[in-house]
Order: structure tokens, then sequence, then C-alpha cells
DNA sequence: GATGAATGAGGGTTCATTCAT
DNA sequence: GATGAATGAACCCTCATTCAT
């Protein structure tokens, strides 16, 4: 019974996340809950209302990218390959979710302070790589974090494309 | 009463447009009427309807950009130099409303003839630069407009921020 | 200025008669003004409300109605044929359009004083056609004027059809 | 909850026929709603919009109508006794609905076909009538059809008043 | 627990009517 | 007196949320 229950909050997440990535945050309840093949009672077992809902999307996404954030910098290797793979990873999650849902999501302490730590943990890498003179030391790392965001959640970016292309050039220190 | 009515107009879709950008799109027609100082029924006189009014700020503040665009761009100046002017200008214009608006306004023709006007234009100057040798050839200018696109529809953009300086190290021509 | 207004007034009222016939009460105002070629206001000078339109419309498709069953009533002929006469007047005279506009009409006093005049009229030539043996003798004459109102408004009603001399069949007195 | 829905929708038409009945087409669904003890939301789960609701209504009633008239029609009566027995169970419906509906049903294919149907059922009817030499043969079925339409769709028709005695006695053959 | 029917506040839109020009 | 812009109540409809089954 507590499987089962597992179960339906993970259809329902999953059902919710599909959907809002293809139409963005105008879906409804009534919608996502016959996505994952449930009444709408059960969506409201399981989410007390709609802003639970966004909220533990955004959440969960934000979870994940921080996991993998934190193992990645666990690791000790150089600053400016961690930005690396935390960009590839990024730009593998639906991280442009958490965009997508940011407006109905925006008060939601939980949420706040995941994206502040993903923040932080971001800043940290950064300056890291500034102390190893890999990426150029005249931008306050909050501002590189602030780059990072908005070339990350492109609709359709890439690790390889050209536009993080650019932005890598234009933050690498010069020689 | 015709300098009345347009005063109404301009009325308006200044409310629309302030409140657009503070709170989204998800402002009601009521709440535009009322912050104007008007009846909906005057709003709906001026703008068929929602669609309407949202194209046509959309609209607006393309054309604002383009008339911009093309004076810059007639002015024979070096392209690296008309991006600089034009990426100052975009700053001041409020052209992340048009992000803003974009779901709403998706299928609207004289939106989408702006928009690929605008970028046409952008990469007539940026393919310039390219010729001129300021500006790196390896990315396809349709790819440098997404980018500057990006760029200045970020909320808070500013034209001497550290992320548009990050963006033209980027893009500057390798000596 | 006197006669402006009466062509004023004819206009409209020219204007409102066409498009309810056309296309039933369901049109606006505004229509019908600018269909006149004037502005709403003019209309509602001349019409305190649109109760009002619809009762004049009314009223008048009734007056000329009642002037000529009064004329041909007044020429000494028998019964049967003023009956015939006046049908065909009927199917001639917008009289639909009474019915039409019955259900916004219901409770105006003048409308309701000229539909019983009207009604009184035709009773009296039943009556007077029972008299003189041409007409059946068994059906109260204020039912036969329902039963010539229902032909006589039917859309598209035509005083020689073959509804019509049905009726008249059925009404005709025994030989 | 099955049959709870059942009975809604059963509220819902049975108080939307009586109040369409009592004062026209123009009642409000909200009025619909809550003459039916129900909120609009109900109404709207049963009956996807306006047109909807008008539609089943029309086509409930011609429905009905249809049913009766082949029962009828499938007992081998002679045809003139069908069309009494027809004409009697037609002034106990509420034909009259599918009239007074008829503005805002006119492009329902449902109620398009089922018109035409009952049309034609009746049509035979007749046709057999004039076969039998009991209804005079020289009006066209159809237009015999239109005849009765009108006779039993006025307001308070009854199978014995006057007006479908005269008609009746109108479309009888001579002897 | 799951279901989906019911609810009703709120949004978009229309239109009779008023009133400034 | 004519004009048409402005007004706002009222209509149709949607959807987050509740609750009977």
């Amino acid at each position: 019974m507590r499987s089962d229950a597992r179960r339906n909050r993970e259809l329902i997440s999953a059902a919710a996340r599909e959907l809002f990535t293809e139409r963005g945050a105008a879906v409804s309840m009534e919608e996502i809950a016959s996505a994952a093949g449930l009444g709408v009672g059960t969506l409201y077992r399981h989410f007390p209302d709609r802003a639970a809902l966004l909220e533990t999307i955004a959440a969960d996404t934000l979870e994940r990218f921080l996991a993998f954030g934190r193992a990645e910098a666990a690791r000790d290797l150089p600053g400016w390959q961690v930005l690396l793979r935390i960009i590839e990873h990024c730009t593998k999650l639906p991280l442009a979710l958490v965009k997508t849902l940011a407006e109905g999501v925006a008060t939601a302490p939980t949420v706040a302070i995941l994206t502040a730590e993903a923040d932080a943990l971001l800043a940290a890498v950064v300056e890291q790589a500034q102390r190893e003179r890999t990426l150029r030391p005249d931008i306050p790392p909050r501002e590189v974090v602030g780059l990072l965001n908005v070339m990350v959640c492109r609709p359709g970016a890439r690790a390889d494309d050209h536009l993080v292309t650019v932005m890598l050039d234009g933050l690498r220190a010069a020689r």
C-alpha cells in the first residue's frame, strides 16, 4: 500500500513534469491527473494544492542538480573542469522547468533555499576556478552564476552548442 | 474626442506594459483597465480582445527596436560598434516584455514578421562585423543573434554589466 | 431642422426593420445606428431605449395593418372577400416582424392595444362572413383570428400558397 | 455516483426545458443551473456549452416524436388515422420548444438530421393518406408537413382544438 | 484510498445606455 | 442636435479545490 502510494506520487510528478515541459505552466490539474492515469482526487491526496505540486517539481529538479553538483565538487578536480561537467549535466536536466514554473513558485521557501544553495555551490566552483586562474578574475562569482543560469536554462541548450562555447571563451582567463 | 481617445489608448498600453513587466502575462483585463483609470469596455473599444492587446504591445516594442536598429545600420559605422549601440539601446527598451508575452502571441503574424525582421537586421550586422574581422567567424550569425537575444532580454540587463562584457569578450575575434 | 429629425427617425426605423427581419431580434443598437448611417447617440435621441424602438416598429406595422383593414371593412364588401384581401395584404406586410419582436414587446401597452384592435377588426370580419354563411359557423371568431395569425405570420407566407388554400377550404362553410 | 450524475443531468434538462418554455431562449446558464438546484460548473460538466444544451433538448424532443411516429407508422393503420394520432401526440409534446430553440440550434447537424427524419416520416404518412384518398391529393406532401408543423407548434395547441379541426377539414379529400 | 462529480469565484467579452465633445 | 467614446452590469465559460460515493 505504501509502495502504491509512492508509485502514484511518482506517476503524477512525471506526468506534470512532462506536460509543463511541453506546454508551459498553463496545464490544468485535471489534465495532469488524467495524464498520470489517475483522478484529480488522488492528485490532491498527494499534493495539497497546485503550488505544492509546482514547488515539488521545482525542488526535485534542483535537488537532483545539487546532488550531482556536490558529488562533482567533492572529487577534487580543477574548478574549470567541474564547471564543464556541471554545465553538461545541466543541459541534460530539465532545469528550464524551474524557470517555467518560476512565476508560480516565487515565494516557496523550499525552492528559495534550494536555489540559494545551488547558486552558492556554483559560486564556490567559480571562485575556485578564479583562484586557479582558469576563469577571469574580474567578474564577481555571483554574476558568473547568473550568466550560467541564463545560458543553461535556454530552451534547447546543449553543452557543446555555439552559445556555450562563446560564453566559455568569454569566461576563460586570458593567458 | 479624437485626442481623448488617443490619450486613453496610450494610458491603456502604458498600464498594460507596466503590469505585464511587473507581474507577467497573468494580469486580467479588468486590472489593466482600472490601472489605466478606465472601465473594461474602454479597453475593449481600443483592443478587440486580449490577444490584440498583447500583440500590440509586443509589436510596438519590436517596432521601436527596429526603427533604432535600422537608423544605426544606415550610418555606415563599423559592425561591432553598431552592435554595441544596439545592445545599449535594447537594454533600455523593455524588450523582455516580448519574451513575457511570447506565449500569448505565438501565432500573431504581425509579431512573427517583426521578430523575423529584427533577427534579420541583427544577423546582417553580425555578418558585417564578421567580414570586418572584429567578431569571431566560427559562429553562424543566426546563433549569435540567439545569444544577443538571451543576454538582452534578461531581466535587469544593462549595456555595461558584467554579463554583457563576458559575452562580448567571447564574441570578439581573436587577434 | 424638424424635417431632418423626421428623416433620421425614418432612417433608423427602416434600418431596424430590415435588420430585425434579416437576423432576428439579436441585433445591437450600434449596428442599427450604423446601418442607418447615424451614431448611437442619435438613435437614443429618437428612441429612449431599446424597448421603445421595438415597440415603435411593432406598432407601426400594426397600424399599417389596421389602416388597411379598416379601409377594406368600410367598403361594404362581403366578409369573405374582405378576408381574402386582408390575407393578401398581410402576406405582403412584414407582420412576421411583430412575432419576431414579440418577446421584447410583450408588456408594451401601445402594442397590446393595437394587437387587440387588430384582432377585434378581424373577428368582426369573420363574424360578418359567418352571418353571410360563407364561413363555417361552428368556430368562434376569436379562434379563426388565431388561425389567420398563425398562417399569415409564417415566414414566407403568400396569399396563394397551398397552406392558405387549405386553411380557406377548411374555413369555408359547407354548401 | 453514476446515478447521482444521471439524476443531475435530468434535473438540468428538465429545468432548461421549463425555463425555455416559459421565457424563451433568453435564459442564462446561471439561471438554469440554479433552477436545477446546482452550480454552473455542474451544468457545464454535463453540457460542454450553451449550444450543446439547446441541441440536446431539441434533439431529445425530436427523438421522442420520432419514436412515437415510427411506432405508429409500423402498425399498418390507415394513413389518416396515423396522422390523427401523431397530431394528438405532438400537441402533448413540447414540440414548440424546438421552434423556440431553433435560432440557437440552426447549425447543429444532429438536430438537422432529426428534423429531416421527422419531416420525412410525416411526408410518408401524408403520401399514404393521399394514396388512400382520404387526404386531398393536390397539395405536395412536404407542404402539408409544413402546415402540420405550424399547427402543432402553436403555443397552446391541442389535438381537438378548433384550429386543428379546421386544418383537418381543409385537408380531407373531397367526397 | 481512489474516484470523478459538484462547486463557485474569477476571467474574457458584449452591449444597452450615458455623456463629454 | 449629432457623434461616438466610456461605462459597467451581465453573460459565457474555465478550473482549482472540495466532498460524496
